[in-house]
DNA sequence: TGTACATCAGTGAACGCGCGTTCACTGATGTAC
DNA sequence: TGTACATCAGTGAACGCGCGTTCACTGATGTAC
């Protein structure tokens, strides 16, 4: 029945149930919201019967949680991505420019699939015991660590500690991305493209709060 | 039933209905998450028939709309609240640190009815044309704006936007309050005082995108 | 002081619905020999 | 090349459940006269 699917053998086995699975939630997600989310919406949506999903996943928070994980891997690559972008016009990059990168790449990652960031941070939505999905949070987290103790080695932090200016970054980035999602920043700022709105409040962070070693008289 | 009720005559008029099914909104969305809040559930909490919320408040979404109502004003109260903390030492007060008190305000309310605050940023649970919702949501908003307008004026933008000022703040102290919430701050941070944290990273924020006039040759 | 009446708060039975989970099953695939 | 068998993907019927909403109702309150 889905049009997509038309030209296609339909077998018994499907080939990637699970892959397909994950992006009828997305599809789900956008549609009807988290809470509207359903396994057998889901079913229905990947053209398989309703306890295929229970099959894969378990439970419902099986499937919610696999797709969390996924979205932490994927916000990996896209900050990553974001970093990867400074140096091709040459060498080993601005530590403070890869803090402001990653941030664009955790907005980028929010805005482009803003289904998935709310359901990483719907916890009592997903098993929070998870393996997994504690690995895929973790790798996310280091990377910013790792970009703000290169800003600390090249004397950037001023004195101030570099778990609060993680935390900062952190917060900046994730209020951002939620307040953009939800429509109320569009509305306020009256902005219209996310990521230049996004980039600007980086940048002055990141200039305001990780200056190079000070010039004296430096005005800004 | 309800152990609080015992010293109390039951009547059939309640006396204060909605404010109690307000109560229960809160305590239901904390102990099982807002997902998983239902009328039903609310009424009997409230000890009440199960259809007395929707004689109140029309249906489920009117019941979560006044509730996210409800938690607007009581954040405005707040923030107003810790800006004026500010003043008990004497005079009209620095405009920066008005900006740093509400976003400690912010924060504090958020972490104080970490129920509540969800509920108003769960959008696809509220009416969304809701008038008295969006008179809320505006009183809030333009106590930020002001306080950073009153920034401008005493000369701490630096030639920055007063917009995108505002979005940093509100985002910053959003992105704080929904980290904490989750746990994903306390665990990473290892932090134990969410008060404390807060006027760290607020602090060093102001202090850096909102210095006083610049003195020649000033470090920090 | 007493009676009538309008108003509104709250009731409880009934409805139809979609849900998550379970479980015995069937169809397809691949490997061993 | 062919047969047997294990494995696993996906099925579909069945279950019991709690839900939101509706609606005719009853109980309490207050006001008019």
């Amino acid at each position: 029945m889905p049009a997509e699917c038309q030209d296609v053998t339909v077998t018994y086995h499907h080939g990637d149930l699970p892959a397909a699975l994950l992006e009828a939630v997305e599809a789900a997600v956008a549609e009807h919201g988290v809470s509207a989310v359903s396994l057998r919406d889901v079913a229905r949506r990947a053209g398989v019967s309703h306890s295929a999903p229970a099959h894969h996943f378990g439970s419902k928070a099986g499937l919610l949680t696999a797709f969390a994980t996924a979205g932490y891997w994927l916000l990996a690559e896209t900050a990553r991505a974001e970093v990867a972008a400074l140096g091709a016009a040459g060498t080993a990059a601005d530590a403070a420019a890869e803090v402001a990168a990653m941030g664009r790449g955790y907005f980028r990652f929010a805005v482009g699939h803003p289904a998935q960031f709310e359901v990483m941070f719907r916890l009592d939505a997903l098993n929070p015991a998870d393996r997994d999905l504690a690995a895929a949070r973790d790798a996310v987290y280091s990377l910013l660590t790792a970009a703000v103790g290169r800003c600390h080695a090249a004397g950037r932090l001023h004195g101030r500690s570099p778990e609060v200016v993680t935390a900062a970054a952190w917060s900046l980035a994730h209020g951002l991305s939620a307040l953009w999602i939800s429509g109320h920043l569009a509305q306020r700022t009256g902005e219209q493209d996310p990521q230049k709105l996004a980039k600007t409040v980086l940048d002055m962070f990141v200039q305001a709060v990780l200056p190079p070693q000070p010039v004296p008289g430096e005005d800004r």
